[in-house]
DNA sequence: TTGACAGACATAGTATATCGAGATAAAATC
DNA sequence: GATTTTATCTCGATATACTATGTCTGTCAA
């Protein structure tokens, strides 16, 4: 991986809420996913994952069910809530905010 | 503020390097011209700025020394030195591709 | 002249997202 | 039979940012 943890940091839960607003999916699925939409650039840590989707849980915006496989190994499924399609569109916002005001303040004076 | 300190998380550093690019400044000076180049969307609380600047000395990206203020509080000032300078250029390539990153991972599907 | 406010710096303690390391377990592959 | 892949989860450590508070100087209005 490439960019570090804290420029990354405050965004996984909307990463994750992307995803789902697409399909049901799972943890391992979802880290895949991340890994071959950047190129290998980016990764969640399984640690990072996991104690994000307890706090979207806790917050109301995934709720999970166990998912019915009968093979290969059980998967704990997660969907989008109406709370959660909310928070994803405001989090969408204050990223094109937050954005502008990072492009700005890290825009060195030309006249240097 | 409108954006929440998750989303500047890491950033801080980079800031502060950037305003000492253009020229030698102190804490209440970088903090004022925060909210004004960002018309107050965005201000560093004075534990977190002076905290940086003590994190970026140690590191050796910036040097600080005592104005010579006759009159008025005492001011401590801040250069930029050689590494900061590097650190700057590095984390301002770095911002680049998290910005890409993200805005990919925050793009929903289009099918849907 | 006193009190409020602005300028300026500082620290102690708290919150929290992320991470490193490891545990567990079943299926697939070699 | 052994190793790798799929898949989930927990614990404790860490770093950054925040809240709250304190200190000191100077200015300006009531």
């Amino acid at each position: 991986m490439s960019i570090t943890s804290d420029l990354l940091r405050g965004h996984t839960d909307t990463i994750i809420l992307t995803f789902l607003l697409n399909k049901d999916s799972y943890g391992y699925e979802i880290n895949k996913s991340i890994q071959e939409k950047t190129a290998n650039r980016y990764e969640l840590k399984e640690a990072t994952l996991y104690s994000a989707f307890r706090r979207l849980e806790e917050a109301g915006m995934i709720a999970s069910y166990w998912g019915d496989e009968t093979t290969g190994a059980r998967r704990r499924y997660y969907s989008i809530t109406a709370l959660g399609r909310q928070v994803y569109l405001k989090n969408k916002v204050d990223w094109e905010e937050t954005k502008e005001i990072i492009d700005q303040l890290l825009r060195r004076k030309h006249n240097e």
